[in-house]
DNA sequence: TGGCACTTAGC
DNA sequence: CTAAGTGCC
């Protein structure tokens, strides 16, 4: 029977993790159709996802969205209530001073998440509660596609195939006007608490091109509709324009429902070109192939997916070259301007984030841990799935990889997709003054270089050739052994 | 969702 | 001489 302020019904939690958001959630309309008083509640428990715990720029954008979802359950009559894990005894606690019938939570895929969610719900349920999950985050649940075999995909292209075979879209369901709020049980604890944002405000530049949220997500659904869409088959391969639908973090967090964004493009079919439609849809393709993958291969994070590469030459990691890449002082303008970019507003333009990965575990030769690590603590679209897909698919030691001697040139990348240096010029402010050829390339005129910017690395780390070298090198010596 | 050395066609 | 094609890493 469905709850009217008049009489509402039973509590029930509804335990908010990554679907920040009150459109198209099913964990909350469960609640809601089910006739209870839904309680919001979120559990900061970090040490639950294991070896990776979310990153400190992920945590400054999960400290503003949960900000955000609070006002918006604010604007309609409810709140929500945080609490530390862990994230059990909490449920099994707030269950019995709520007096709580059922709990509801959208599912997560991350392999430490998939192990404690399953144990969580078999334990509410032992118990008598009414305990469901639901999906909130993917077009294609990873265990819905699978080969003629009945196995995993392992390459995109059929992955695809077989999910626009299968084409089934959520409906899409506004939020709920009004919420009714509930007054039993504790209140939790206040999102300072969390100590989600940094201490010294180092993140603030970030917010002057992102705002966390499910209003910022719709905003830039929208401003991507009307905008980067035009063209983006070509365009969002450009780091000097807007050329991507900047999603990510969006999406990361549940801000907003994949399927939400599709509903936004299919609107547009006939007005907008199909090459553009169908590369934005691809896009999301690739989000969720990377979470096809760490379902059925959950030790990829962090091993090989191809086991051939256990026994790969990587270098020896030199703390200071380490570092130098981290900080964008490695010397290459296009590979310094994107890990600049990472620093300045915790995110890189997917172009350049393969050249600085190919970079790392080419020319460097270090093992692609170590850049998955430091995107997984600097990017605020920190996604397992997709981290680990991009970093193995770069670093040819994936599934459906880039080969590994597919080595990008970063003077050649930028030459093609940074045609007039401006991205390498806004990020890299000292080296504006160099004319152009040179911008992309200064070591090929040292003289000009130190005297027209005195401030940037004349020395590159590795010269590209031997660097390129080497990784071939390599590459033979793990082909005949 | 490459790069490069080398070839050949065409001027 | 350059542009386009090819095979290999």
């Amino acid at each position: 029977m469905p709850a009217t302020a008049a009489s509402p019904g039973p509590p029930a939690l509804v335990w908010f993790r990554n679907d920040l958001r009150l459109a198209d959630n099913p964990a909350l309309q469960a609640a809601l159709d089910g006739g209870y008083t839904p309680i919001p509640v979120y559990i900061h428990a970090p040490d639950e996802a294991g070896d990776w715990r979310p990153g400190a720029a992920s945590d400054a954008w999960r400290h503003r969205s949960l900000d955000a979802l609070d006002s918006g359950l604010r604007q309609r009559g409810s709140h929500l209530r945080r609490f530390f894990g862990p994230s059990l005894a909490t449920l099994q606690s707030l269950v019995a001073t709520t007096g709580a019938e059922a709990v509801f939570w959208n599912r997560r895929y991350e392999p430490a998440f998939e192990q404690r969610d399953a144990r969580i719900k078999q334990v509410l349920r032992g118990q008598g509660v009414h305990a469901e999950s639901f999906n909130s985050a993917l077009l294609f649940e990873p265990w819905t596609l699978k080969t003629q075999q009945g196995k995993p995909f392992r390459v995109f292209t059929p992955f695809w195939r077989s999910a626009l075979a299968n084409w089934r879209l959520e409906p899409c369901m506004e939020a709920p006007a009004r919420l009714p709020d509930s007054g039993e049980g504790p209140e939790g604890v206040p999102l300072q608490a969390l100590r989600l944002a940094p201490a010294r405000g180092w993140d603030s530049t970030f917010w002057e091109s992102w705002t966390p949220g499910e209003e910022g997500a719709l905003q830039a659904l929208e401003a991507f509709t009307d905008g980067a869409l035009r063209g983006y088959a070509q365009q969002r391969d450009r780091p000097d324009r807007i050329g991507t639908s900047r999603l990510s973090p969006h999406l990361h967090f549940g801000e907003i429902a994949p399927w939400r964004v599709v509903a936004a493009l299919d609107r547009l079919r006939g007005s907008a070109a199909d090459a553009d439609l169908d590369a934005a849809r691809r896009e999301l393709g690739w989000r969720e192939f990377g979470y096809h993958l760490l379902h059925h291969f959950p030790q990829t994070p962090d091993l090989n997916f191809d086991p051939k590469f256990n026994a790969f030459d990587w270098a020896q990691v030199s703390p200071s070259h380490l570092q130098a890449w981290q900080h964008g002082r490695t010397g290459v303008p296009i590979v310094d301007a994107g890990m600049r970019e990472l620093w300045s507003t915790g995110w890189m333009h997917n172009r350049v984030r393969m050249v600085v990965a190919s970079y790392l575990t080419k020319h460097l030769r270090y093992h692609w841990r170590h850049g998955a690590r430091w995107f997984w603590d600097t990017l605020v679209d920190a996604d397992l799935a997709s981290n680990t897909l991009g970093w193995q698919w770069v670093a040819g030691t994936g599934a459906d990889a880039a080969p590994y001697f597919r080595i990008f040139n970063p003077v050649t990348q930028a030459q093609k997709f940074d045609p007039e240096g401006r991205y390498i010029a806004r990020w890299l402010p000292e080296l504006a003054a160099l004319p152009l050829p040179l911008r992309f390339a200064p070591w090929q005129d040292p003289a000009t270089s130190q005297r027209l910017a005195p401030d940037y690395p004349l020395q590159p780390l590795v010269d590209l050739y031997a660097g390129r070298d080497g990784a071939l090198k390599a590459y033979r010596q793990l082909r005949v052994s």
